[in-house]
DNA sequence: AATGATAATGTAAACGATTAACGTATAAGG
DNA sequence: CCTTATACGTTAATCGTTTACATTATCATT
């Protein structure tokens, strides 16, 4: 069974290849054909079932319409609604988008890297931390746009960020409004934008004078089961704290599940703020108070970047985007106690 | 500044194109090459930092060595495992696996569907269920090998399933061992695996004569809240069920977050088994007893299937692959009280 | 009717690899 | 020394598009 190929349609519509071409890729009506072919070529290509080989048509053109999303870890609730921001936003161009996994060892995020350059994708947008710079070359890899999206400030490309430290002063804030003083705070300091949060944490404690305590800073792995070991070894110190600022959701939801197994309420006994906003923010019992990252926003830019990228406007014109981020208040944090 | 061809490649070692390709597509050594021309040709192809193009190759060896996945909800925590699965095995072929999101709409997987079938992949991965058979084409796209996994018995396309009933039955019968009589059971009714299960406890609960009240079986969407409103609505019945039958790990969860809101404790109060195990199921307390889907042996399969495809082994062959699901008893269960 | 401008279509050269078919050395066998 | 086989390379066709450039059709104007 031979393949349909595009002068199959141009015999059967009495017409050239070169005006099939046209007539099947002028979505945007920038061409001008009569009204007459483009019928003749879609009833023939229509009756044929014909479509476009990708691989012809690109090696041509240049441009696959691919685009390429890597990230560290497809488990993390934060990157994978990024990655979900991202799809949503891709409807808005002629583009599809692929993630292609990295689990979390160093070496096979540099070989996806690698494979990933290897320039089927038009586009290359790496979420999160990915080890060593190395990984990113340039911006222009053989006209590839390659664009970093919250894995901090880069030089070497494009990023896209949001502003940690606002952040966390968000959070804090709110908190103290609340009338809290014993702050913990729990992050994984080897994720690198995590690890500015909890820097500007230490800040905060200092300008609002907070009543921290040896051991309510806790260094521990992004999952549930590691925040909430942290927090019941923190519930088990002497000075209690009244709040946990946890610099991700998905330590918040650990945490606040022992705090329910160790029979304390949230937000009555401890006020848990998150950070992120994953969508399972609203999906839990009490519903997260948390700091938003603009993920719609990220993924506008992320997309507005490339594109002019691909257009082949110039690198240094983007520089960093760093984007702010926004408490939502929920049901997780309440006004301190008198005791 | 000029991409580096292949010719390129060959000018500098002095020898012919045709001798460049066969040494850098040499892998498995099939090919009789002189050591000294190998050297040549790897000296040159690395000092231009030369890498192929693909489309050029794919459009050639019509083989991009590109895998696409589909699944119909990225957050799935089982269909996500195992696409980490698939993504482990992908490192046994030369073989880059790239998923391509669908959203929960019909008409999104239908989009993605067609785009992936435009023949940039050499195979396709169907994950879960996919609305309508009608997505999916024949095993033999144009050279294209389509196999669907965990979305129920195909006819149009090889398939790789589970035996659900057996899977159900595991759990049950290990619940009746420990002396439990009033099960509840809660799954999601609109999920075609999922739907053959509660179908299969029911019919077990006659076979074991178990103690069910109108109440016991629950329908609801495959959410943790979800669960835990259900959770809720079951614990206040005047005759309460002493273990609950969650038919996926995420509905266990949002089970055991509602039950130890409400106080109780599991196992002590209520037995929970879920089904699939995933990650998360041991990174909770307590630690989740479940029904284990083989997603190595599933993955394994999987890609036996796409390669024997791919080699031009007709379809007949294969059928639906059923693999038996285990129990794995964790800490969520235990012996029934006496009241 | 000739002219020129403009619109619509056709021609054919890339694009950059792979690979079938075809040489040419070199060695082995007689 | 000739024949034949083997190992190693090369030549050139091919994959199916897109697109720069050439050509033809259309039509208003003089």
């Amino acid at each position: 069974m031979k393949r349909i190929t595009i002068s199959d349609v141009a015999t059967m519509a009495g017409v050239s290849t070169a005006t099939v071409s046209r007539v099947l890729n002028n979505k945007q009506g920038e061409i001008k054909i009569s009204d007459k072919t483009i019928e003749k070529v879609q009833t023939a290509a229509d009756e044929l079932g014909y479509s476009a080989d990708p691989f012809a048509a690109s090696l041509r053109s240049k441009r696959s319409g691919l685009f390429g999303v890597v990230m560290r870890d497809v488990r993390d609730l934060f990157l994978l609604k990024l990655f979900m921001a991202l799809d949503e936003e891709a409807k808005n161009y002629d583009v599809q988008l692929l993630l292609g996994n990295a689990d979390y060892s160093l070496a096979a995020a540099e070989r996806q890297m690698k494979m990933m350059q290897r320039r089927w994708f038009d586009a290359l947008f790496v979420l999160g931390d990915i080890p060593g710079d190395g990984g990113l070359l340039n911006a222009e890899n053989g006209g590839q746009a390659q664009i970093a999206i919250a894995c901090g400030k880069r030089k070497d490309v494009p990023s896209i960020t949001i502003d940690e430290k606002e952040g966390v002063r968000l959070g804090v804030k709110h908190l103290v409004s609340l009338g809290h003083q014993k702050i913990a705070c729990i992050g994984d300091w080897n994720a690198l934008g995590v690890q500015e949060r909890m820097k500007e944490f230490l800040v905060l404690t200092d300008e609002f004078g907070l009543d921290m305590k040896d051991g309510y800073m806790r260094d521990c792995g992004n999952h549930r089961e590691d925040a909430a070991f942290q927090a019941k070894s923190l519930m088990e110190m002497d000075d209690l704290p009244t709040a946990i600022f946890c610099l991700t959701d998905t330590l918040a939801f650990g945490v606040i599940d022992q705090l329910h197994r160790l029979g304390l309420n949230v937000p009555e006994d401890v006020s848990v703020v998150g950070f992120d906003d994953v969508f399972e923010a609203t999906e839990i019992f009490p519903r997260l108070t948390t700091i938003r990252q603009p993920v719609k926003d990220m993924a506008r830019v992320a997309f507005e970047e490339a594109m002019a990228l691909l257009e082949g406007e110039s690198l240094d014109e983007f520089d960093a985007v760093n984007l702010m981020p926004r408490l939502i208040v929920r049901e997780s944090t309440a006004v301190l106690k008198d005791k």
